[in-house]
DNA sequence: TATGAATGAGGGTTCATTCAT
DNA sequence: TATGAATGAACCCTCATTCAT
């Protein structure tokens, strides 16, 4: 039921001809070194050095990616699918409600949706159909799960998709300068603070209004 | 009382000569332009446009900071010192422990303490002794915070400063890319549900243990 | 008379076995692509771009044309043959000599004869057969039409086949940096006032001496 | 009275402090280095080579001229200047119109006024007021030659400057892909020819319109 | 054979850092 | 001392050419 084809986001539009399969192999593995290397490094990795880790030419990385915005791309694409999958999957797997949003979000961390937070900066795949699909998927998934832990009381009213999403991001962000992963220990503990905020009853009054990812991506200058 | 003399941390080892009146100046300057850049468009900003919103040439920025670490330096030694200042100030005026952790997390917030982020990573200010000592202050400081609020039965048993520190700082991170000062109306939102997690009684156990800042620092690889 | 047989230059060395047909049209495309892009971009036009133009992949025109200069041979043989032909056609059709030439040249303008300059450059085509005989039929051909016009006294005696070929050729040279056909009303105008200089009796002392389309390459370095 | 002074084009408007001599003087160099490798080589000669001929690292040129449109606008604004200034002098100091316009054609050729052509391509320099000025000051000068010739009845009545310079850069134009230089002799030869067409009274009736400068850089797309 | 894909070398440009005034 | 200028290394990207299907 969840096989890869469920996970894996159709990356461009249907091409007329059918790509070679080392091609494929190829523009895979240099979406997986660049997410790495992202999460390792932010969103300025050299591709050069992207390219080397893939373990192909630097022009081969601009055949399938004409610049780095498309790489970028295709690497939210890629997280956002993922991460989409997640909660699709843990929403009909875990009965309790709340339990099910501290596992996503747990499960998240370990897949680096720290690696999304490009995605939120400016102007940002500004009306890309495809980035607003998966966008629309991801929100979709994640609402479903804070939909029923709401309807169940276990969570508090006056937060949204966008709130969880953001600060997901942004904890589990790695730091820049290095390779940084062994933050994991401490970052599921910040995680978990901030799950149990979320929970109800609602132990303060939140300033502003909850967000939608729409909303964030609005902010964006 | 709180004089600026109160709040600036003695920037290096006490010089032979006194500095001229204009270098000293200069030097703050160059702090302050830093510190705007760091959080507009992150560590790596350009250390000529530094130099040029500090109003001087880059060869003098180089005179005062002989490369690019030991800017990022003193810039982290400000910020550190400013939080501290802060936290010191709120412990004294605010009566009630929680209200004043949380006065506390928004001030700091307010005082992009989020531009310290780049710097807690690989390898930073190993043994610098002012630096050191600067987190000392800063550390002792929240502590003396959290520790308040503990007594008081308000706050979670199972966490330590480092949480507290590290999740702030990410949580106002800013975004990469560009100087996205925008969100702050989220920032707010996020630091008050994850305040809200901290409170006793705790909703869920941690896992890992609670983090020092210097856990952290040796936890960098 | 004047089919299309008798522009064509034959293009190699006879083959051993007769190529196929497509194989010989897709020759043909690539010289006329090639000739475009020459006039349009210079003789650095990308051969990729090339390749699309003329409706293939890009290795197809490496199994015809094993480097850049190949290709190049091959469209300065063509745009030869065009030029002899026209020559030669009318030489026989217009009855007054000095008219005959005026047409040659403004004819061969029109067939972006200034394409060939690049190919006039360093060491092209140092001794091979089919270019030497290209440019002898060429030679030939435009040396008929002047001695006819010199014989009627039409023509100044101390100017030579090369005198006309290269000013011909820089004088309808496109600008670089983009396909500036809308020059050609300019062109023509250029022509024809070298034309009036060219007519006899001669108005001035030429320096140096007559060139041959030899001397010319000689010439280069 | 013709001091270099009067011959140096003013590069850029007036600068807040006066620049330091020895980048001055790096700046006149690579002006050099760029004017001999654009005749050489064409307008797309590597930059790092002509910082390479200038004797300084390529770092420098780029603080010189942003990108090579910038060093190719102050090439093509020293050689109008060498120009203007040889064409002013000339109207003086030769009595006789026509020779005085052969002297001024000849002489440009030496200059190595083909360096000119990307000048003519299209939309270089729109607007600009320097180069406006230095065109103007250019045109000015040679139609003074040509007006001159023209009272004398020694010129054709239907040619303006832009037939004579834009022929006079084509025919100088060097060959690509190698420092042509050895074209000297036969170049002088196509102009003396041109020049003779220009002579009164006319051979033939030119097709088109006279153009100014102006004219041309308006027919560049 | 024809092709899409891969590749390495090279050019343009930026930037941290050093030099010379 | 403060500064503008210089520099080379590193990055992004293109393109002629080769490889593998």
């Amino acid at each position: 039921m969840t096989t890869a084809a469920t996970i894996a986001a159709e990356p461009e539009a249907r091409r007329a001809t059918r790509p070679r399969a080392d091609a494929l192999r190829n523009r895979e593995r240099i979406v997986a070194a660049a997410r790495e290397m992202f999460v390792e490094y932010g969103a300025d990795a050299p591709l050069d050095e992207i390219a080397r880790r893939a373990g192909i030419g630097n022009a081969t990385l601009y055949r399938h990616f004409p610049d780095r915005h498309a790489l970028v791309h295709d690497v939210v694409l890629f997280v956002m699918a993922r991460a989409a999958h997640h909660a699709e999957r843990i929403v009909v797997e875990e009965p309790d409600p709340f339990t099910a949003l501290r596992t996503f979000v747990h499960t998240a961390a370990d897949e680096r949706i720290g690696a999304l937070c490009p995605m939120l900066s400016s102007a940002f795949g500004r009306g890309r159909p495809d980035l607003d699909a998966g966008r629309e998927r991801l929100e979709k998934a994640v609402e479903a799960l804070m939909e029923r832990a709401r309807q169940a009381g276990q969570l508090r009213e006056d937060v949204a998709v966008g709130d969880l999403m953001v600060a997901l991001s942004q904890l589990t962000r790695p730091l820049p300068g290095t390779g940084c992963l062994n933050m994991d220990r401490f970052t599921h503990r910040h995680l978990q603070l901030f799950l149990d905020g979320l929970e109800a009853p609602a132990r303060s009054a939140l300033p502003g209004s909850a967000a939608t990812l729409e909303d964030l991506r609005r902010a964006a200058p």
